[in-house]
DNA sequence: AATGAATGAGTCTTCATTCAT
DNA sequence: AATGAATGAAGACTCATTCAT
């Protein structure tokens, strides 16, 4: 066996922990998830979750750096630096709410990984830098185009992330609060609505 | 002494097991809070928390409704249901926005509280109706007059709830990225125009 | 039930959790001497060591403290320190030999304790500091009246201490090696005539 | 390859898991010693090591019977059985503590193995079979010639073993105990006149 | 023969809950 | 009614040993 597949064979168990600690985090919470029954998931031994993570915390903050990556390359997916603010925004916010419509785990995960303090909030900043460093241009762009109001980026990021995290998780949750089906698009709308001058 | 009495320093201790609570859970978060710690923050013995509270996740689910019931009070004060909607609107959100940012602690235990498994999406829907129904009436109100986009009561008020709570933790534990000021009549009017027709 | 008894009663819980400690110790070493061991030798649930005692770690230590309190005890035993150097030195070291021969557990325990890393050299220093101040002044009064060899008391203390243990230790774990019984006199002499000048 | 050369190679193997467990008996205690970190020090894999020692509990005894031969062969060094009984006593003794001394990992390996429970009574004394057979000759020698005082061998052998081991110790571990060089002669001159007659 | 990843039994420690006082 | 000592089940983590490569 070579090195590529032995590096494969390292990364699908190291990928398999990570996915069951993912899905037993988005059922039963930060709590409720014992080791054991990661490894129970992962199909190894306790120990061997020790090979690839030295703590637990360890695991925990993998997995939310893990979490942030794919959720970045989603919100990505497609997207034209080159189109017009608007379409911009559309097209990232868009990708972002569809991500978490369609994987209600990780949507569940984010929110429980986003209030554990196994994960300092230095971590989380850090992890969401990448998603940020397009939106900073977006909204440059806009403010010098007049299309933005003029406030703090971080403002502006920050309420549209708040809004649409709380929309899905009220979707997932709580979908008899919502016997109409709720268009994506008139969310979209409702935040550059929001933010625009 | 009389029953008076006794259901005065009753309640006297149930709150200062209430307030021990949520003193460490906003601090250290829902796991490093040991009844016994509780209890010592509460300057009582472990066993006596047993006679106000028969388990401790029915001890959390009570802390989240009385959290709940003060949030909602904060938000009604100087509330005039016969003022125009706008105005409403502007009272109704400015005081939960300013309660989010007086109240660290208790923004911090709603974060807390409202990822936890210990409270079932149920409870947090029924312990919210009581604020959701000045709500309604608010935004009924300006549906009729078309002041305000015709989309479910639950995606406006969730999404303006999702913004400035989010803004609110943001502030709290990332002060750093806002440099400037952040005005929260700013804030305010980016969520009325996000609803506003 | 008054202070008295209470503090009777907890001193004897932890009494009891050092002696089920010592116990286990002297016979099967450090290692196979897990908590839950000891907490049923003790009679008591394995949380309940740790009322009395941080960590596994500081138990051991503990149990080394009262050891050598113990040990001192019985070598003072009688001590007339206005005795001649040589009956002192007889009475003292006899008194010590006597323990360790009469309490193989104790010789066992200070074996397993003096090569444990739980305990830091410091630590058995410290010790040790009670049964060397009357040694102290046992040497000085010797060397004075030109009784005993002129060497630091460190090496006179050391190399007696050294002997009668290991004396012990023989006796009592490879007893066959010994067909005639061995008078602790001849013993207390060997030592004697070693540091008489 | 020959089978010279794959003897040697699996002697140096083997040597080299044998040094690799010293060196961490000595430096951490018998319980930090873990296999894994062996087979690093060993530069061999951990699997390897059960290829020369069936378990861990056969390395340590492994490890003690090439730490007796070893000790007994330098204390023999330059002996001259045709020697005075003075003589051969200072000669073997005196290359024994100088042994100690010069050697601290084989001191602190000696104190750790002698106190364990890997190894039974039974094995200390075959181990040590080999070193007290110069010692019987000698100390019959010295018996028949009045010189020395008429107590068992064991007891006058366990004695200076446990005088001189205990001062290497001592020296090693609290060397502040001792402000001024301690002259191994003296402590001979001790040993002798401790067991002369 | 050598490797080191995998295993899971065993260890220390925490903490919700009970109950004698 | 109040206390807090006692409990023991449960959890994170370690490590001797095995075995597929």
């Amino acid at each position: 066996m070579n090195v590529q597949s032995d590096t494969r064979r390292n990364m699908d168990k190291r990928q398999q922990i990570l996915e069951a600690t993912a899905d037993l985090i988005a059922e039963q919470g930060l709590h409720s998830c014992p080791m054991a029954m990661v490894a129970k998931h992962a199909c190894c031994g306790a120990g061997t979750i020790y090979r690839y993570f030295e703590t637990k915390e360890e695991l925990v903050q993998q997995l939310f750096l893990h979490l942030t990556e794919v959720m970045a390359s989603h919100c990505m997916n497609g997207y034209d630096e080159s189109a017009g603010v608007k379409l911009r925004f559309y097209s990232f916010w868009g990708n972002f709410y569809r991500y978490m419509l369609e994987k209600p785990r990780d949507r569940a995960l984010m929110e429980q990984l986003s209030a554990s303090p196994a994960i300092s909030e230095l971590q989380r900043e850090e992890a969401l830098k990448p998603m940020n460093k397009a939106l900073t241009m977006l909204l440059t762009d806009g403010k010098q185009q007049q299309l933005i109001k003029n406030l703090p980026d971080a403002v502006l990021t920050t309420m549209t992330f708040g809004s649409l995290t709380m929309m899905a998780k009220k979707l997932q949750l709580s979908p008899q609060m919502f016997p109409q089906a709720v268009q994506p698009d008139d969310l979209l709308n409702l935040c550059w609505d929001a933010i625009k001058a």
